[in-house]
DNA sequence: GAAACAATGGACCGGACAGTACCGGGAGCA
DNA sequence: TGCTCCCGGTACTGTCCGGTCCATTGTTTC
């Protein structure tokens, strides 16, 4: 609680549910907001069960009725925080297709692989976003439909864009693939699964140069596989 | 509580480990494995947080003070239960390196490795391994030791048996491997990568021909990149 | 057969926590 | 400026659960 880093990107909305008409009386949104913010960080940092609305509440410098009014209980709460935080890897599929269209020849594939590759990695080991799937597979029992929706809009939506990207390469002739789908998870997996696996279980920091060896490793037996 | 399924392997020491002097004086042992054995399930469907020592104690049809006595406190008794399933991981482990000792030419590493593949994707998909992994993350912050240990003497140990695998079949000339640890890791992942990181968010059963169709792919990705 | 001993089991305690009731005070409106 | 409404803070309740206490029972030994 000493101090919450803010390096994350928040999707809550602003705006409270149920009383969207008539004239906003106080502060709500930023009230709201505070609210998002404290509760993201408390349940990424120590989950669901051991984080108490009202610890949501002193560290938002609110009390736990505004809690309450604001988001109804604390399931609600999470369910909103857990999508809100999602949204970041939403975002980061939607830029995964476009990321290589200008790639001309076969020579410039290899390393704009190795740069998405490095750029993929970057982003998936984040310490806030090994926290949130540490989050969302601890509390899986008590919301699948959460956990089902997290899945299928981050690491999902990933493999769906990489494998509509690498088809692209396809027809292009820059990449033999016949499953498409398929190479994608090759891919995501030689190059993430090692790492995701243990960040899962040991949390420590990575290197810079570890993420490059580890792209320019994936690319390499990725490529070995499919270079047309 | 209706059924538990008993296809779990339970290494939970019949003693408790304070009293082996004098001889016992009641069904101990018996007492203690049933608690280990119900503990053990609902630890693997509930979680840590969710299954109180109450029921715990009334599945295992036993009082809670004999809970107390045999196990301490409910941390013991979690740290005793996940060391105990986690040692199916290491009895996979053990098996591993010998498994393709009498591999003798290389039109059979090919079936071999395809076999091992299959093995190891259907063991690792297990409900209960799949179980017990969610179950390490979610108390990764709680017991960040345990999950040290688990990730150690489970995933960690297979993948170094797997690496010593590799090295030998490269000095024997069957396969071109520069690193067995990351030929080790590319194989594990390119194997499992998929179907653990969807089983981690949305539990289903994995067919069989869905799990040679993984093996048979996996294999031909990784030998594409390291055929001698 | 009896006494001693230890484990057992049901009742019990203290604390934590989700959610609520009620009152005070500030914002809009006239 | 005064009135009204509604939001927010404090204090509270009911519940659940980890852990303990003590009477009881079954076992072992003499």
């Amino acid at each position: 609680m000493t101090e919450s880093d803010d390096g994350l990107l928040l999707r809550i909305s602003p705006h409270p549910p149920a009383r969207d008409a008539g004239p906003a009386r106080r502060d709500t949104s930023g009230r709201r907001a505070a609210i998002a913010r404290a509760a993201t960080d408390l349940f990424l940092r120590q989950g669901y069960q051991a984080t108490s609305t009202e610890q949501v509440a002193s560290a938002a410098s609110v009390s736990k009725q505004t809690v309450y009014n604001q988001f109804g209980d604390k399931e609600t709460l999470f369910r909103e925080i857990v999508l809100g935080v999602t949204a970041t890897a939403e975002a980061f599929a939607a830029d995964l297709p476009s990321a290589m269209d200008g790639v001309p020849a076969g020579a410039d594939l290899d390393a704009a692989l190795r740069a998405l590759a490095r750029r993929y990695l970057t982003v998936v080991v984040t310490p806030q976003v090994l926290a949130l799937r540490r989050l969302v597979i601890s509390e899986a029992v008590r919301f699948p439909e959460l956990a089902a929706s997290y899945y299928e809009r981050g690491p999902e939506r990933v493999l769906a864009a990489l494998g509509a990207l690498f088809a692209g390469l396809g027809t292009r002739g820059l990449l033999r693939v016949t499953d498409p789908d398929r190479a994608a998870a090759d891919f995501a997996f030689l190059l993430l699964g090692r790492t995701l696996d243990e960040g899962m279980f040991r949390p420590r920091t990575i290197a810079p140069a570890e993420i490059d060896a580890a792209a320019d490793h994936a690319v390499d037996v990725f490529l070995a596989g499919c270079r047309s």
